[in-house]
DNA sequence: ACAATGCTTGCAAACACTTTCGAAATATTT
DNA sequence: AAATATTTCGAAAGTGTTTGCAAGCATTGT
C-alpha cells in the first residue's frame, strides 16, 4: 500500500526533489504556468499525486467559509426537480451550506471531463455532488471517489453500484398501493404508462403495479403496460394507444404526473371523463396535481425530504462519516384525490371479486 | 480625496511601517490570529484600510477558477421562478459562471445582517447578487454597494432606485395588449385582478389595463379592480367577488398565471365555462398556461430571458463597465391560446345579465 | 515584599511559496 | 552555417506566514 513518505507533511522541497526539478519549477506546475514542459510537468504532476501534496491556499480554502455543495439538475426544469431543490436549500440555509446549481444535459454530462471537474471541485473547495435523476459512468464516479468527493445521486437512473449513495422512494410499494387502490375500487383493467426502461425507479413501480395485480388474482395483459418516458408527451401517445384498444382499461396508472396530465388530455380530447370514465393515478405528488381538473390522485412522493436526505448524506461523508447504508429509500404516499372512482361498467353483479 | 500612498501596489511592509509594527503583526491581524492586543489590531486595521491592502491569497481567489454569483429567490418556489432559474443557469454554463443558489422568504431577506452577508461574500469571491422579486432596504443595498458588489433585481418589488441595477419586462405595454386583446373580441366589462398595491410591477400593468380601456372609450369601474397578491388563493377569493356583483365582468385580466388559475377554478365551481361565459387573461407564461384546460391565454414574459439578462449585467457590472441604463425591460408578448373569446351576450344591448 | 510562575504580546528569523529574469538548450530563419 | 527567436528551467529576489523566544505584565506562593 503506498504510503506518505513520512510523517511530515510533504512541503514544496520535498516533491521538487522526487521530481528532480527545482521548487519554482513546481510552483509552476501548481499554478498552471506555461513555461514548462509537457514532460516535466507531467513528472511533477506524478510526484504531486505521490506525495498527495495540497497548497496552503488550498488548505487555507478548504477550511474557510461555509462548506459548499454542488448540485446538478437534469437540463428540464421540472416541478420534480424544483421541488427537490427546495428541500436541499431548505436544509442546506439550516445548516450553513452553499449549494451550487448546475443545469446539465444528461448527454452534456456524460463526455463532461470528469478529470478535470472533479479537479476543478477539489481546488474551489467543495464539499460533494448531489446529482438528480443522472446517470455517471463508473470511469466518472472514480474520478469523484478517488478525490474523497462524496457522490450523492437521487432517483438514480442506474441500479445501486459501488462507489456512489443514492436516495430515492418506495416505488415498488408505491406502484402496489396505486394499483391496490384502483381494484379496490373495482377495476379491472388497469394499465400501466412507465418511463424508460433502463430507469430504476420506473422499474420498481411496475413490478408493484404487477404484484397488485396478482395479489388480487388479475393477470396482467401486456397489451397495458407502456413503457416510454417520464414526460406529457408519452401521456398522450400512451393514452391514444391505449384506448384504442378492443378492449380499452378502465383506469391508467402513470409513472409520473406529467404522463398522467397527458392522458387527461387525450381523455378530455375523446370527450370522455375523467374519473367517470376512466379512473387516473399519476406518480410524484408534484404541485401539479392540485392544480388538474379533476385534482390527480398520485402517489406522492417526499420530494423536499429527499433534498434534506441527499444533502445530509453529503455533508456526513464528507465528515468521513459512515452512512449505515449506500442507498436509502423514504416512503411514499398515496394521494387519494378526484381523479379515480369505481368503474362505469360494473354492470358485473355487485360481488366484487376480492 | 484619499489617494493610494504612492504608485507602487501596497506590501505587507508597507502596511506594517504605516501602523508602526512589524510585518508579521500585520499577517497575524489578517489572518484573524488572537494573540494581538485590541489596540494594535486596531491601529493595523486602519492601516490597511487606509492603503487599500490586498493579500495575493485575495487577489487569487478574486482572479482564479470560475467566476460565482449568488442568486436568492423568493421562498416560495414557482413555475416563475424556475424559468428564472433556468435562464440564468443556461447561460452560466456557457460563460463558466458557478451559481449559488439560496432560498430566502422576504422576511428573513430583511432582517438579514447584510453587513455579514456581505462581507462573507466578498470573501468567498462573489461577483455579484441577483435577486428575485425581492426588495432590499437601502442600508442593505448600501452594504453591497460598499464593497463593489453589483446587485441586480429581477422584476424589483419596489421603484428602480439609486444603486441597483433591475431587470423587467414591459408590464404596462403588456397589460394594455391584454385589455385590447379583450375589447377586440368585444368586451366591455372587463375586470383585473392584480398583486400586491406595493409590486413596482403589477401597477405597471394595472396601468396598462386603464389605458387599454381608455384607449377605446371604455371608462373603468372600481369594483373591477382588485389588488391582492400574486396567488391562486386569490385568485379564487377574487374571482368570486367579480362574479356576485350585480353586474359582473365578462372577462377577467389576471395579474399572473397562478391568479388566473384561481378564477378558472372558481368559474367552473359555479358551472360556468371559459371562454364561453368568461375570458380569462393570464400574466408570466410560465407551463402552466400549456397545462390548463382551456388553455390559457397570457401575457407571457421572456423569463429565461430576464434571467440570462440579469447574469449579465452582474457580469458586466463586475468587471467595472458601466452600463447604458439601470433598468432594462424585454418585450412581453400576448400569446392567445383558448381562454378568450368573444363575449356571450355581445349582441344583446339590454340582457346583459346572465 | 519579593521571587516564582505563568500569560500575553510582538519581533527576528526561519519557512514556504511565487515571481522575475537571465542562461542554456533547442528550434527557426536567413 | 550563422544569426535569431523560442522554450525551458533555475538562481535570486520578493512576499507573506509560522515559529520560537524574549520582554512585559499580572498572579500566586512564601
Amino acid at each position: 500500500m503506498r504510503e506518505a513518505r513520512s510523517k511530515t507533511k510533504p512541503v514544496l522541497a520535498t516533491v521538487a526533489a522526487l521530481a528532480g526539478v527545482s521548487a519554482p519549477t513546481v510552483s509552476k506546475v501548481i499554478n498552471g504556468r506555461d513555461d514548462v514542459a509537457e514532460s516535466t510537468r507531467a513528472r511533477v504532476q506524478a510526484a504531486l499525486a505521490e506525495l498527495g501534496y495540497e497548497s496552503p491556499m488550498q488548505r487555507r480554502a478548504r477550511s474557510t467559509g461555509p462548506a459548499m455543495v454542488d448540485l446538478v439538475i437534469d437540463g428540464s426544469a421540472t416541478q420534480y426537480s424544483m421541488e427537490i431543490l427546495t428541500g436541499i436549500l431548505d436544509y442546506a440555509a439550516t445548516e450553513d451550506v452553499d449549494v451550487v446549481v448546475g443545469s446539465v444535459t444528461p448527454a452534456k454530462l456524460h463526455r463532461a471531463n470528469h478529470e478535470e471537474w472533479a479537479q476543478r471541485m477539489v481546488e474551489s473547495g467543495r464539499k460533494g455532488l448531489i446529482l438528480v435523476t443522472s446517470e455517471m459512468t463508473t470511469q466518472q464516479l472514480d474520478s469523484f471517489a478517488n478525490r474523497n468527493i462524496p457522490v450523492v445521486v437521487i432517483d438514480p437512473l442506474n441500479p445501486p453500484r459501488h462507489g456512489y449513495t443514492s436516495v430515492g422512494a418506495t416505488n415498488w410499494a408505491g406502484g402496489k398501493a396505486a394499483t391496490e387502490h384502483l381494484i379496490s375500487l373495482g377495476h379491472q383493467r388497469i394499465a400501466f404508462l412507465g418511463g424508460p426502461r433502463a430507469a430504476e425507479c420506473s422499474v420498481a413501480r411496475l413490478h408493484g403495479y404487477l404484484a397488485g395485480l396478482m395479489g388480487h388474482g388479475i393477470s396482467s395483459r401486456p397489451e397495458y403496460v407502456l413503457v416510454g418516458e417520464f414526460s406529457k408527451a408519452f401521456g398522450l401517445a400512451g393514452a391514444r394507444e391505449l384506448l384504442d384498444l378492443a378492449e380499452p382499461p378502465t383506469a391508467i396508472f402513470a409513472g409520473c404526473d406529467a404522463t398522467a396530465l397527458g392522458v387527461l388530455e387525450e381523455v378530455r380530447h375523446r370527450g370522455l371523463r375523467v374519473p367517470d370514465d376512466l379512473s387516473l393515478v399519476g406518480f410524484d405528488g408534484t404541485p401539479l396535481t392540485e392544480q388538474t381538473l379533476p385534482r390527480l390522485t398520485s402517489v406522492a412522493q417526499p420530494l423536499q425530504e429527499m433534498g434534506r436526505a441527499a444533502l445530509r448524506a453529503v455533508l456526513r461523508l464528507a465528515q468521513g462519516e459512515m452512512l449505515d447504508s449506500s442507498h436509502m429509500e423514504l416512503a411514499t404516499e398515496l394521494v387519494i384525490r378526484d381523479s379515480t372512482a369505481p368503474p362505469r361498467t360494473n354492470h358485473v353483479p355487485a360481488g366484487s371479486d376480492l
